[in-house]
DNA sequence: GTCTATACTTTGATAGAC
DNA sequence: GTCTATCAAAGTATAGAC
C-alpha cells in the first residue's frame, strides 16, 4: 500500500501537504459551521468566510465532500473524551448534551450521512461505514460486560442493543433539530431505563 | 386563505394544473427512484428517464425539492395501509419489512430529511415537521392505550417511547443501507421486547 | 509548497416561443 | 401545456505566479 494513499478523513500518508495551514483552515471552517449549519455552504462561501479562494481549499482537500467530512471528523476528535465512561447509554447522553450546543455540526453530520447513502463509494461512505462498524463493535463489547455485571438486562442480544443505541441517538437528534421541544436527553434516559434489568 | 395556495406535498387548491399528467409523471418518477435512489438524479436525468424536458417537470413542480418530496409522499401513500395494526412497534416492523424491497425510496427519504434540516423553511421542512408531529402523536396515543391494556410497560412515558420508536426505525434504516448485514427487522423485534412489561 | 486566475461542466431555475 | 434558449451559480480541474 502506498504511503501517499488517502485515508477516509483526507489525511495523506507520510508527506502531508501543509499540515499547519491545513489545520488552520479546518479550525476556521468549524467556526463557520458551528452556528449556521451546512446551509448554503458552497465551496466558494466557505472560502470567502475563511478569507481564501475556493481553489486554495481544493489545494488541501480533494473535493468539497472531503473537506466537509474532514471538518466533522476534526470537530468530533477535538471533543473532550467522555470522562471515564464505558461506551453505552451514558456516553450517548453525554454526546447528546454536548451536541445541543452545536446544532450546526449536528446538521452537518446528518447531511453528510445522508449524502454518503447516495454514493456507491467515496470518502463519506467509507467514513460512516467505518464509524458505524467501530461504534457497534465497541458498544456491543461494553454492553456485554455490563450484562455480565448485572447492569444491563441480558435477555436480549448486546449487538441489537448497540445498534439501537446508535440509531436512537441519530434519529432523536433529527427530530430535535426539526422540533427543539423534543427532549433529547430525557428521551435517551428513558431508553436507558429500558436497558436496565428487571430489578 | 387563497384556494391556489400550495400544500406541503405540492398539490394545488381548486385549480390543479394537469392532474392526470402530473400523476403520470409522479408514477414514472417513482419507478426511477425505486431501484437506484436519488443518486445523481438531477432534474435533467429524471426528465430524460421520463421522456420530457427538465423544464416540463418544473411546469408541474415549483422546484426540484418539491418534486422529490411529492415523489416520496406519493409512494408512501400508495402503500397498503397496515392490516389492522395499531400504531406501535408492529407497524414499524411492517414498514421495515416493506422498505427492504425499495432501498431507493429509503435513501430518498433520508436524503430529503437531511436536506430539510438545512433549510430555514420550505416544502421539505414543513413536510417532515408535520410528519414527525403526526407520527409521535398517533403512536403516543396508541401506546398509552396499550399501556392500560398491559401490553406495554407503563413505568416510562409513552411520549418518549413514541419518539424512540421513530428514531430507532429511521436510524436503523440508515445503518442497514450502509451495511445490509444489520438486521433491520430482528433489531426492531428486540426493541419490541424492551417495550413489553416485565411479565 | 502555496495560492490566484481562469475556464470547463453541470446544475436548478426562468423567459418566452409555439 | 410543453418546448428551446438562456441564465447564474455551483463543483471541479488546470496553469502558472511567487
Amino acid at each position: 500500500m502506498s504511503q501517499d494513499e488517502d485515508d477516509v478523513i483526507g489525511r495523506r500518508g507520510s508527506r502531508p501537504k501543509g499540515v499547519a495551514r491545513r489545520q488552520e483552515i479546518l479550525d476556521r471552517a468549524i467556526e463557520v459551521f458551528r452556528e449556521r449549519g451546512a446551509s448554503g455552504t458552497s465551496l466558494r462561501k466557505i472560502a470567502e468566510a475563511i478569507g481564501v479562494s475556493h481553489a486554495a481549499l481544493l489545494h488541501y482537500f480533494d473535493s468539497r465532500e472531503q473537506l466537509l467530512v474532514a471538518v466533522y471528523a476534526h470537530a468530533e476528535q477535538s471533543h473532550d473524551d467522555p470522562p471515564e465512561l464505558r461506551p453505552g447509554i451514558d456516553t450517548m447522553i453525554h454526546a447528546a448534551r454536548r451536541n445541543v450546543g452545536i446544532p450546526g455540526l449536528v446538521t452537518l453530520y446528518s447531511t453528510l450521512l445522508a449524502a454518503s447513502l447516495e454514493a456507491e463509494d467515496g470518502v463519506g461512505r467509507d467514513f460512516f461505514t467505518l464509524r458505524f462498524e467501530g461504534l457497534r463493535r465497541s458498544i456491543t463489547e461494553s454492553l456485554r460486560l455490563q450484562q455480565r455485571e448485572g447492569l444491563v438486562r441480558d435477555d436480549v442480544p448486546a449487538e441489537h442493543l448497540a445498534a439501537l443505541l446508535i440509531a436512537a441517538s441519530d434519529g432523536l437528534q433529527i427530530q430535535w433539530l426539526l422540533d427543539p421541544g423534543v427532549g433529547l436527553e430525557s428521551t435517551l434516559r428513558t431508553l436507558g431505563a429500558l436497558l436496565r434489568p428487571r430489578a
